[in-house]
DNA sequence: ACGCTTTCAGTTATCGGTAACATAAAAATA
DNA sequence: TATTTTTATGTTACCGATAACTGAAAGCGT
């Protein structure tokens, strides 16, 4: 392995001559530069990045911590966050929590031996609190992405969940809907409960019946093949006066679970059923638009909360924590249907 | 930031015992070793890994250079080696390409300068190979992923392109289509000329004509919306009898691409035109199956590329280098339609 | 009880850089 | 020309860990 030494006695100079030059710090007399390039050059030199983070205590490197890289909303995310990183000069530690609170504890502790300048997270549920606090005594700033946690102080990056509920449960009842069941996600999560409250709202303004079993959890984790059965079958069981003519499926892996089970079921959508739900389905959208979805600007998302991060270490000034609310897009497709009184 | 000496401090020992303790390594007294630990668990020490990797000269960190992690292929090969890097104590650097050979080479300095144990990489085209070298010379072992690159010698993973091939022009044949056109990729991409093979040798053996323009390029990083329309609208405008009654894509946002032009022109999949293509169009195969396609079994490419790599790395004994491809799934679905002689 | 081996712990030097200080050479000033 | 200032380069020490060596204490056989 090359190192600086190795230039240094090449171009016959010091070692600190040869940092200089790399760093363009410090007055050096052109010959000199040119001979250290040179040498550099023809070694094809490149600095190790540990050594110099051991005494510059950087390593510009960020976490980005996602519950499953397989969505496409997490994929655009990373995307978004990773263009953004190269652009500043910064590396990309990738890590998936599948949900998983124990798996985002270890990666959380990955993440502070790899000494990463910051984290962007996507918490499990709001008990996550407690690794953003481990990471904080480490002295690595987090953002908070997509979702938020109880008692967080720092900056975040969301997006508006109860507005984006509102909208699409809205569109429900204009389109003559009047038992619309929501397939939530875990009430440990912020969206879930913001799009629960939105839900709720919505129906409450219109005088709508909530019935008992209209609200179910749904475990992002179980992307088996049947995750949802029960829930729908309980729902589609109920009595006819009662028996959903849309459900609200909180995000898009929910609404593809739902519609499965539907389709076991010999219930199609949009006809005996509608279905909205958070995120597009991508990339079906770009050939074949079919749900009607709140559709969020992951990229956008990704990149946002990259460039909070490293305005954060770069810019010790910045105390106050900052918060962003991005809104969704509601785009009216084939999975819904006006319904006659 | 709490280091080994503050350990070594708060315990009433030296800091070597405290790496001992660490590393399981030498003899220690288990009195001492209850101090030790005691000490690190109140300090809630972690281990500096830029420290370590300086004297041991390895980052336990891995590079993995893929073209575009949102699409769901490359999602699920991220996904899959980072799960078997996590179990084999391994992190991961994350890089996109965008199929751009110069965002490579930058991200092979990159790779380089964090000093990670190994790359796995889906080269941009056959120039690739000069990045692979670069990185050999600076003893990071490399293992390509998904394509392969002329003169290269190393382990590589690949799905059966050829064979894959074969089998969907034969189905296309099987369902009495006679006029099938190739939207295949960068003709610089191992998949490409793999795939562009099966379907010239399949027609041939079936005495099936390859009309000029049957054949066309498309470059994968145009993800614009229209990108595949002068390509399907020169396909479509040819005269009836050479005009193609059947598309293979060569990957599944060629097939999208293609698709959307259709729509555009008004024609219906599958009625007026069947169309076949690589790799999944996810999640969508999971609600609503709908391309006929060679289904890749991408969670395994990520794994045993990683996998190769690790053994590579803690196994110098291994000289020869291994090779694996993995062989497609067809899954006939709704895109291909029989058509009557 | 004496010498010899084994166990346990500490010292020193090093990995590849860079900050901080030191010094030589060149330029500016008196 | 002598003195000060500026510019260019070198030296030393250190970042946090560990390998290699050294030394002290404990175990062990006769």
């Amino acid at each position: 392995m090359v190192t600086i030494y190795d230039i240094a006695k090449k171009a016959k100079v010091s070692p600190m001559t040869v940092s200089r030059v790399i760093n363009n710090s410090g007055n050096i007399r052109v010959a000199t530069r040119e001979k250290v390039e040179k040498a550099i050059k023809e070694l094809g030199y490149i600095p190790n990045e540990a050594a110099r983070s051991l005494t510059s205590n950087q390593t510009k490197t960020l976490g980005l911590i996602l519950t499953d890289i397989t969505n496409p909303f997490f994929a655009k995310v990373a995307r978004g966050a990773e263009a953004k990183a190269m652009e500043t000069g910064y590396r990309i530690l990738l890590a998936n929590t599948d949900e998983d609170f124990e798996k985002e504890k270890s990666y959380t502790d990955m993440m502070i031996s790899a000494r990463v300048d910051g984290v962007i997270m996507t918490p499990t549920n709001d008990e996550s609190l407690k690794h953003v606090e481990r990471l904080n005594q480490h002295n690595i700033p987090t953002v908070l992405l997509d979702r938020t946690v109880e008692g967080f102080e720092g900056d975040c990056v969301l997006g508006d969940s109860y507005k984006g509920s509102r909208e699409l449960v809205r569109h429900l009842i204009d389109y003559g809907h009047k038992n619309i069941a929501l397939v939530n996600g875990p009430r440990n999560i912020s969206t879930s409960r913001e799009r629960e409250r939105g839900y709720v709202e919505t129906l409450k303004l219109n005088d709508l019946p909530i019935h008992e079993n209209y609200i179910s959890e749904f475990d992002f984790r179980s992307m088996e093949p049947h995750a949802a059965h029960s829930i729908v079958e309980k729902l589609m069981s109920l009595d006819e006066d009662k028996r959903p003519t849309a459900i609200f499926a909180s995000n898009n892996f929910i609404a593809i679970s739902v519609i499965q089970s539907l389709r076991q079921m010999n219930l199609r959508v949009p006809e005996d059923v509608s279905i909205v739900c958070f995120d597009e389905i991508e990339p079906v959208e770009y050939f074949d638009p079919f749900f009607t979805v709140a559709a969020q600007p992951a990229t956008e998302f990704g990149k946002i909360s990259l460039q909070y991060l490293v305005e954060r270490l770069e810019n010790d000034g910045l105390e106050q924590s900052r918060k962003v609310i991005l809104p969704p897009d509601i785009h009216i497709r084939k999975s819904t249907q006006r319904i006659e009184e």
